[in-house]
DNA sequence: TACCTCATGTAATACGTTACATGATTAG
DNA sequence: CTAATCATGTAACGTATTACATGAGGTA
């Protein structure tokens, strides 16, 4: 239920078109909250039902430019003062740490390598992310910003978690 | 697709039946893979199907215990080793991050604050889950305690970043 | 005998992914 | 005039959640 919540968000900073917002969910949301276009037209479609959005203006080529209701609003305050975000987390990459047992020692030091190498990659790819963007002081710098903080330093963090575990591993 | 894995893994230490893998799921692999009853024993009936598990026993109340085969084997191995981990990670909690600035700076804060707290605890909850288990040198022991430790690295990072954060919010 | 735990399953609904399908407008 | 980009949508399928439904066996 949180794409919804997804596009009342960027809707809140200014309207936009199914489109607009695909565009803006690859640039920064993807990274927490990946999204396909269907998923997005179809979600846009139910919040305008829903009232929660309202299509503001037309343009070229079926373009319509979507803009948040006070009722969307209202669910978008709602939604991150009042509901718990003790979200369930999947990761498909700890699991198979469970099963590393059934591989040969070598096999599993392998895959705790390649998940170093993905945490160096990914640090080095938001590091490069920070340095091409003009951050500003408006609440939406502010917050990408803390936001590309975790990334960097959750990749630390795993990056030395893999090191350190398969040294644990013989 | 990684249900059926994280079954097929469970089945590769010892056989079992639903309800029993059911347990073992609550106290081990719901951090990393919740799932639900329902899942299981539809998934269960479609690995039996595809020939990767086998009922090895029939014990009262309709209990079936199922055995993992060579087939099943293999797909775990594959999927350990030749298939590429997904960095997809949903975070409903770092989505809200991005959309603090439609609260006012106290409420976000607040929301930080909730986060160390919530961040505090679990880091807490699998302290003693490290204290309470009997950690040997068998295989799952050791990956079991590789997982623990991430979990534990996560939630000290996390808490960190949430305090840091709170304070970039004026 | 009554209650708890063990034990399995189905149905309805929601959410997510992949693929398909179409067409207008603009830039070179 | 041709290709890229803009722009929207539907269909089929797979996975996840919630609720419903049933009953056997052990124990107080």
């Amino acid at each position: 239920m949180s794409l919804r919540h997804a596009l009342l968000g960027l809707l809140s900073e200014r309207p936009a078109s199914g489109y607009d917002l695909l565009k803006r969910f690859e640039t920064s949301l993807a990274n927490v909250w990946p999204a396909t276009q269907s998923q997005m037209y179809t979600e846009l479609s139910k919040l305008a039902d829903a009232g929660m959005i309202s299509v503001s203006a037309q343009g070229p080529r079926g373009r319509k430019e979507y803009t948040l209701t006070d009722e969307g609003l209202a669910e978008l305050r709602h939604w991150l003062t009042g509901t718990k975000p003790q979200r369930n987390t999947r990761s498909d990459i700890l699991l198979r740490v469970f099963f590393l047992g059934v591989l040969t020692p070598e096999q599993a030091r392998g895959y705790l390598a390649e998940l170093t190498e993905m945490s160096e990659q990914e640090y080095e790819g938001l590091r490069q992310l920070e340095e091409s963007i003009d951050w500003g002081d408006d609440p939406l710098s502010v917050h990408g910003r803390i936001a590309l903080e975790y990334g960097l330093r959750f990749n630390a963090m795993r990056r030395e978690w893999a090191e350190w575990a398969a040294g644990q591993i013989r």
